[in-house]
Formats: structure tokens, C-alpha cells, sequence
RNA sequence: UGGGUUAUGGUGUAAUGGUAACACAACAGAUUUUGAUUCUGUCUUUCUAGGUUCGAAUCCUAGUAACCCAACCA
């Protein structure tokens, strides 16, 4: 009740059903068709559809649209219900379309016994022809006025396997001349000699979308579906199978889908990202897929709180990916452990710090004193960023530069005095001196300086391999560019660094450690990581003023 | 004989006939041993034209634009 936040379109619905007695509890269902990995925008629909069901204390199913054996597979079962899972959700039931082709089939030969389905022998570019379009009514098939017995028998052989692939379908009989093409006498079943992922070779014949989902929906008693704007269409057959049927009166309701900027939702595209080589795999960092942002490091948490911020309605929309990337900071601020790492190293020598010394110094591991402090051990030699040197400072640099002083950080205020170049004329080396009374935690100089830098020391570094994701686009929305969207990709979407160095204490993480490398972003380790070498994801930067400060010059 | 859906700042989402608000982005500034975080401030909005009303983002009329629908895919 203290809660003042309006409620989306859909909660509304269901608080009215509520309260008008309509339904005492609800059930929703998250329904994927097994035929690929979960993306950002299913997380949308999974959020949504859990998140009532919790929110209004009923249940939700997962429920595997598995019709269609060709395009189906149990890897991606698997890889759905680990991904739900990971997103923090629970489902009342594991149920599969597959569960029902008995009942659904019983169905089909109720509808026939009503004169409302027929088989029609028509082959695919016959049906299609007669169909009509959208400002042309269709025609009636010749067999469309087959007698229900025949019908029955036809429909019986269909199923026991006598006509090939194509041969026969059996179709709803609703009007050919209605302005919705989809109740254009619809297609219920289609013969298909494919093996199935869980029926094997049970059937051979196929239920399609139409007549599988509502009726799933309905066997579960499932009250409120929601789906996205694109089965809209649909609603007027669903509606209509409902009533013809006299089942469980579920109703349908549809929100818009998510878009995001400089990215692609569709699984054909991720498909042929896949495929193709532009990327890995499913789980690609760089994959909007859930695996994908898994092992790139997002968190469950900031996915959930995007999929909050971002809302339902029933306009299509276009997120700015920086919406997810704020959710991403948001969360991983708080909780992951400060450290250093050095991903293009420079040598730092203090001239007049003892040759062969070590100083083991204390940082904090945290954004608050609960995380507590670790030993950071400093010494002569030093790596920092090469960013962090200029021979010639630009205005408004507060790092290094001859005769510029900054602190170390945990550690203390340097002097730059100097540097020396290679053969080609690259900068190898600074020389820097230290001020041993500015230690960190004991500075007794009353200096302040403007900047503070990363580093860790030479002998006690760590070597790494860190990888560093750009957006996987060119363009905000490479969609609805001319042409193909591949021609957008950016080639850049990747960068390996392979001679980073880190401070010893990352050896002892998991991938399920978040880090934040102290003024360079967040990082994980990857899944291809190993103590004999440690691999990074950069999974997000940090937001970076400088950077906005060089550009605007 | 076409049908359906949607229009609110740069991007999303609220406001349910009564002060157009919140978040992101952008831009300024303060604090800072992360140019991070935090804090403060600035910026810009009701598709168009009529109408009803004391009062319209909301209701009515007529336009306009965008998206979806003609897979034996889901």
C-alpha cells in the first residue's frame, strides 16, 4: 500500500480480475520454443511473467513450445532453464506442448466431429494461392466440403503415418474472406516424419502454433498469456478455438517487445552471428544473450532491474543501452572488490626508493569499510597505465608528466623527474622519486595532489590476458539500415590484450568474483580462465569524464 | 475488403477531465587517495487540425505517421 508506483497496463488487468472474483490466484507461463539460446528481450518476458505471478502471489509455468521437431533441441532446454534459473526465477511447473499432442490431438478430432476442421490435399503454394491477401479475400480449397466421416478417417491415417511429408494438413474451417488472414482457414496440423526431441518417432504429425499454444495455455489453466504485439493477430483464432473447443477460458494479452540500441533481438540473427563466425558462439561476451551476459559478468540483479526500469506497454520502443549499462553500474558498485590491474604497461623505477625493498601497504578491498583491506605489496619497479603518462602535459591533466606529481594509490605521491625512449622513439621507462613521508594512511606532508593512479609492482605482478567488448554494432539500429544488418557490425567489438599485469590477489577469485579495476572498469574471469592463466572480461567501463574531456578538444 | 495496433522531452515510462512527473542520456558545479561513487543544479515533452468543457495528454470528429498480418515457423 506505501508503494506508489503506477501499475503497468497488465497489472491493472489483473488486479481488476481480481477484485471482481474473475480469478481468486493467477498462473502465467513463460513459453520459449527450444530452438536457441534467451536474449535480453526474453528476459523482459521472463521478468514480467514471474514477476506477476510473485507480485500477486499466484504461479508460473515454464512451458517449451516444442511443435516443431526440426528446429528443436535439447541443449537449448537445457540452456533455457539454466538461464531462467540464473535470472533468480522459479517455475511452478516444467511442462512441454509435447506433453499434450495426445489431448491436442483429441482436440483436432473434436473440431472435425463439429464440421469445423477438414484435411485439404492441397500442396503449400495451393493453399497460399487461394489464400488470398490482405485486400483480396481468399477462395475456398475443393476440399473444404469433405464429409466429417471422411475427414476422420483421413485425419486417422494422416496420423498413422500413410501420406509423406506435405502430402495432407488438416485445416480449421472459418472463413476464407475474413480480413484477418489468419482465420483464412489456418493450418492445425501438418505431417512431419521428424524426430522429436522428446516424442522421438512417436508422432508424425505435428500440431502448429495455433492450434498448440492457446490450447496448452488452457490445459493448464493458465488466466493470464501474455505474448508480444506480433500475435495480436492471433488473438481472434485463440479466442476462437477457445470457444469451439469449450475449454479453459485463458485469455491473451500482449505487450511490445524489447529493442535495444547498437544490438539485434531476433534468434535468426544471433543465428547467423553464430554461425558465421562474427562471433564465437551463443555465449559470446558480446552476445545479448543471457549466457552471453553472463559470462561477460552482468549480474542476475542488474538484468532484473532493467527489465523493471524499462516497463510494459504497447508501443514499440528503442532502449538506449546505456539504461542497461547504468543498471549494470548501479549494482556492480556496490558489490565488487576494488583491486588493480595494468592493462598496457609502462615501467615506473623510484630512483630513491632502496633497490630490492618490498613495502607490504594496505588497500581497501570495498566501497565500505565491511569489505575490509588486503596487502598490495610496492616496490622499485613499478607498471602503470601508459595512458596515465604524457611527455607534455595537455591542460587539465592531473597525471604523470615530467615534473607533475601524483599519488599511487594506496601507496605514495610521486615526483616525475623523467623518462627514457626505446630504439623506435617509444616512451620504456619513467623515473619518478618518492616522497617517503606521504605514505598512504600516514601522510604527514599536508601535500595534495589532483591526481591518484593505478599500479602494481614488477615482481609481484600477475600476468593476464584481458578482453576488452565494444558495442557489437555500428549503428543504433542496424535492423532498419538498408541492406544487410552484417554489414554494420563492428569490427572492433573485441580487443585481447594479452600482456596485462594484475596484483597477485587475483588468483584466488572465481568467475562468480566480481571486480572493478581500479579506474579502468569492471571485470570478471572468464569461463576460459585457468591458474596457469588468468583470462579477464571487461564487462563494463567506468564512466569516464576525462575521456569526455579529451573529445570535446 | 483490407484489417489490426500505437502516437507524451534525445530514450523509456507515468499522470485514468484538475499544477505534465520519474528514470536514463546530455550539460554545469561541489566533494573525492578511482577524472569512479556521492551530492547539487540545468536542459528539453503531450502527432496535426478542428470541437466539447470553467478546465483536455486524457473525451468527440477528421487527418497524418510508424509498426504488425498473406511460413506446412513460433
Amino acid at each position: 500500500m506505501s508503494e506508489e508506483k503506477s501499475l503497468n497496463f497488465i497489472e491493472e488487468i489483473i488486479e481488476a480480475d481480481l477484485e471482481s472474483g474473475k480469478y481468486k490466484t493467477i498462473l502465467t507461463r513463460f513459453p520459449p520454443e527450444p530452438n536457441g539460446y534467451l536474449h535480453i528481450g526474453h528476459a523482459k518476458s521472463i521478468c514480467l511473467n514471474f514477476g506477476l505471478g510473485l507480485k500477486y502471489g499466484g504461479k508460473t509455468n515454464l512451458r517449451f513450445d516444442d511443435t516443431n521437431p526440426v528446429k528443436e533441441e535439447t541443449e537449448y532446454v537445457d540452456s533455457i532453464k539454466e538461464d531462467v534459473q540464473w535470472l533468480g526465477f522459479n517455475w511452478e511447473k516444467e511442462l512441454y506442448a509435447s506433453d499434450y499432442f495426445e489431448q491436442l490431438y483429441l482436440f483436432a478430432v473434436d473440431l472435425i466431429k463439429k464440421g469445423l476442421a477438414y484435411v485439404d490435399d492441397s500442396s503449400a503454394e495451393e493453399i497460399a494461392s487461394l489464400k488470398g491477401t490482405p485486400t483480396v479475400p481468399g477462395m475456398d480449397s475443393a476440399n473444404r466440403s469433405r464429409t466429417i466421416d471422411e475427414n476422420l478417417q483421413l485425419f486417422a491415417q494422416m496420423k498413422a503415418g500413410k501420406y509423406a511429408d506435405g502430402e495432407k494438413v488438416l485445416r480449421a474451417k472459418i472463413d476464407m474472406a475474413s480480413p484477418n488472414m489468419h482465420m483464412r482457414d489456418p493450418l492445425l496440423y501438418r505431417i512431419k516424419h521428424a524426430h522429436h526431441h522428446r516424442t522421438g518417432d512417436a508422432w508424425c504429425i505435428y500440431p502448429m502454433y495455433d492450434f498448440a499454444h492457446g490450447q496448452s495455455d488452457s490445459i493448464e489453466n493458465i488466466t493470464h498469456s501474455i505474448c508480444t504485439l506480433e500475435f495480436i493477430p492471433h488473438r481472434e483464432l485463440y479466442d476462437w478455438m477457445i470457444d469451439k473447443l469449450e475449454i479453459f477460458p485463458s485469455q491473451q494479452y500482449e505487450f511490445a517487445r524489447l529493442n535495444m540500441t547498437y544490438t539485434v533481438m531476433s534468434k535468426r540473427k544471433l543465428l547467423q552471428l553464430v554461425t558465421e563466425g562474427h562471433v564465437q558462439s551463443w555465449d559470446d561476451p558480446r552476445m545479448p544473450t543471457i549466457s552471453g551476459m553472463r559470462r561477460r559478468g552482468f549480474t542476475a540483479e542488474s538484468i532484473r532491474t532493467f527489465c523493471d526500469k524499462i516497463g510494459v506497454a504497447r508501443r514499440e520502443n528503442m532502449i538506449d543501452f546505456s539504461l542497461l549499462e547504468f543498471c549494470l553500474r548501479e549494482d556492480l558498485n556496490k558489490s565488487a572488490l576494488r583491486v588493480m590491474g595494468v592493462l598496457d604497461p609502462l615501467k615506473l623505477i623510484i630512483t630513491n626508493y632502496p633497490d630490492g625493498q618490498t613495502e607490504e601497504l594496505v588497500s581497501e578491498n570495498g566501497p565500505d569499510e565491511a569489505y575490509g583491506t588486503r596487502i598490495v605489496p610496492f616496490s622499485k619497479e613499478l607498471w602503470v597505465e601508459r595512458e596515465d603518462f604524457m611527455e607534455e602535459a595537455a591542460k587539465k591533466w592531473f597525471r604523470l608528466a615530467p615534473g607533475a606529481a601524483v599519488r599511487l594509490k594506496s601507496a605514495y605521491i610521486i615526483k616525475c623527474d623523467g623518462f627514457t625512449k626505446d630504439a623506435n622513439g617509444i616512451v620504456n621507462e619513467i623515473h619518478c622519486s618518492y616522497l617517503p613521508e606521504t605514505k598512504s594512511g600516514h601522510d604527514t606532508s599536508g601535500m595534495s595532489v589532483k591526481g591518484t593512479i593505478h599500479w602494481v609492482s614488477v615482481t609481484h605482478a600477475v600476468p593476464a590476458e584481458v578482453r576488452l567488448y565494444e558495442r557489437l554494432f555500428k549503428v543504433e539500429n542496424p535492423a532498419a539500415e538498408d541492406g544487410d544488418f552484417k554489414e554494420y557490425i563492428n569490427e572492433d567489438s573485441l580487443k585481447i590484450i594479452s600482456n596485462a599485469w594484475v596484483e597477485h590477489s587475483l588468483l584466488s577469485g572465481t568467475t562468480a568474483t566480481r571486480y572493478q579495476f581500479l579506474r579502468k572498469g569492471y571485470f570478471c574471469l572468464d569461463k576460459e580462465s585457468a591458474a596457469s592463466k588468468l583470462v579477464f572480461n571487461r564487462t563494463v567501463t567506468l564512466k569516464d569524464a576525462w575521456s569526455k574531456e579529451v573529445k570535446k578538444h
